[in-house]
DNA sequence: TCTATTACTAGAACGAAATTCTAGTTACCA
DNA sequence: TGGTAACTAGAATTTCGTTCTAGTAATAGA
């Protein structure tokens, strides 16, 4: 998209009408999900024309797009951010379910978007998520290969840490932000984080 | 839809063709996810005209969602009847991995379909849904209620079984589904229902 | 300051896909 | 054997994302 890799630098008023969008997005979405909302009912709520939002983002998925990475990379800062005030093994573990619990409830939209299934991703926006991703996993894992090493934290198949340690927080908040059962997450923070902890340690 | 409450029994043919209609929408599903499938695709498929597909099923969603009914209620089916012939609480909570792994490889395609967020459920099926929900996890609190009773798995808040029990294994599976990995989940079957029982065990 | 370039806005036109409508045809029951 | 309702068929309509065309406005370079 020739006019989101502009040759002349954006105009200081782009960053904030962008932002504006995404807000008016992030609303509908969360209100009405992702295939519930229009471009209209975005373009109403953001007060502006069809052209600009196409302009700016290249289609309906490409605002999702935008939230969703967002996202993503809002949650793994503050995920890598916790860790690194941790001193063990233990900590880090009860650390992740603790900052995924906090920062769904702090950010429940967000949240409901990133679990949401239907934003048909671009190849540029799935190569860009899996660079995240890489990025993202290659850090945690770097966190806590010296725990592994030293014994403090079980040897298991590479794939099974992130089920064994989030998996029950992220179903637990799943449900809750799908309205199945009405108790906050909080509620279950430490039991949860207790459980990983038993789970992976060594 | 009065077309799908007839006040004269279906005939014969019908089954036989609602069951021809939901096979070829399962193999469209799976190849191309419920968004990416059109009405025509399934049509084509199944060899049959607009008019009869929405006679039979009133939407395109609700193909989706009578594929979705039907594969949660062979899952809980499946389910139940495996922990039938759990003698204590161990067994039945490591039979709960293990019967959710297992179903999950032997039924790739509807699993997708039962992971995937993308169908706009109607209010009626939303209704009908939460019905099953209720009866299924009603059936699976009283299997548990006596081992609870006995101290044999600890006591916690209800809503936090499921995700303490399932979380791990329908995460790993998830990813496995969707190609983030490529490690069957039979790998880690026995090490998470371990995990799954230590969780909640007494 | 003037001018060329390009970001940006606007909304009408277009096209694809879901759904509805109309016109039948076929099975079953009285 | 006639009437009724399930069922089939596909053309017409609607909805909604996207593209196109025609501008306006900011900025860089002369």
């Amino acid at each position: 998209m020739a006019s989101r890799n502009p040759s002349r630098p954006e105009r200081p008023a782009t960053l904030e009408r962008k932002a504006s969008v995404l807000e008016a997005a992030l609303a509908c979405f969360a209100k009405n999900g992702v295939d519930g909302t229009t471009i209209q009912d975005i373009q109403r709520a953001a007060n502006c024309s069809i052209g600009s939002l196409y302009h700016h983002f290249g289609s309906k998925d490409g605002i999702a797009e935008e939230l969703f990475i967002d996202g993503i990379q809002n949650l793994n800062h503050g995920m890598l951010a916790k860790l690194r005030r941790c001193k063990n093994g233990e900590e880090s573990v009860k650390a992740v379910v603790g900052q995924y619990c906090d920062w769904s409830m702090r950010n429940k939209d967000l949240a409901r978007c990133l679990h949401s299934r239907d934003i048909e991703f671009s190849g540029e926006a799935r190569a860009r998520l899996k660079e995240i991703h890489r990025d993202y996993i290659g850090a945690i894992y770097a966190w806590f290969a010296p725990f592994v090493e030293c014994g403090e934290v079980r040897v298991l198949p590479v794939d099974a840490y992130v089920p064994l340690i989030s998996g029950p927080i992220q179903e637990y908040v799943r449900r809750w932000l799908s309205g199945h059962h009405p108790n906050p997450p909080a509620k279950v923070k430490t039991l949860f984080a207790d459980a990983a902890w038993n789970a992976v340690k060594g």
